[in-house]
DNA sequence: AAATTTAATGCAACTTTGTTGCAAATACAA
DNA sequence: TTGTATTTGCAACAAAGTTGCATTAAATTT
């Protein structure tokens, strides 16, 4: 389906990634909007967002659903194959550019990877 | 805190995971166990047994919590850093003794890391 | 083998994340 | 400007997971 109209909404969920390399928790995009739309729009924005490739999603440590504006993605090749960390302390998560190799596997046919790095941010460290 | 205690219900959950080396969702691991115990309790068990390094958790492909029993862990030293992978055809979940190798990250200190890769399993794949 | 202590369990109520159906509002093409 | 299909808000729901508290049951002590 994918985004086909430029509503209000969906600028302003847009607007959130355009500025920051950053991802966002569903959560805190929530937060973000309280007041300006309802959080099931929310929900069906970051859908047709993600179907169009603009954004890409992915588990959070906590097993919650984290998005980030896509490099070079399109509806039918994701290149959201890049690996992410997420800080320990802070919560906040940053996408990598890093290339990991995953050795072959037997017997299986790998479609998708999903690598999370935790531990402590630049932030953080210091 | 850790397992003190060998209650009957302690002992229903390690036998799960004693037979296969499968891992299992939660809400597969309190589907086994109704009628037996509580799904409170069963929250509780994984907890414990967890922090005993007797099993391990990581988060499954769509957020759920999943558990598999660890080889070579102690409650001090968990070595659960190794992949998961999980079919998209029939949600199965293995553990791999893959040596995933992560590039250094400038900046960061890196603590832990949660791989997990998806496709079809040998079962799905033919 | 009781009595005592402390951990483990059951239960109900709750929180949080996410979904669904439907009516009303809005984008956009003709 | 009108018509139509998409988008939104709302309320109700569903599933995963948590909390408090009274009760039960291990393990220790006597």
């Amino acid at each position: 389906m994918g985004v086909i109209r430029k509503t209000k909404a969906v600028s302003t969920v847009l607007s959130i990634f355009e500025n920051k390399n950053e991802a966002k928790s569903v959560v805190s995009l929530i937060e973000l909007v309280k007041g300006e739309m309802n959080k099931t729009t929310v929900y069906r924005i970051l859908d047709r967002l993600e179907q169009d490739g603009i954004i890409h999603s992915f588990n959070g440590k906590d097993g919650l659903k984290w998005y980030a504006k896509c490099e070079g993605c399109s509806a039918h090749k994701h290149s959201d194959k890049h690996p992410h960390f997420q800080c320990t302390e802070c919560d906040k998560v940053e996408c990598l550019s890093l290339e990991v190799k995953i050795p072959a596997l037997k017997n299986h046919k790998v479609d998708s990877t999903d690598i999370l790095l935790m531990g402590q941010c630049e932030t953080c460290c210091s």
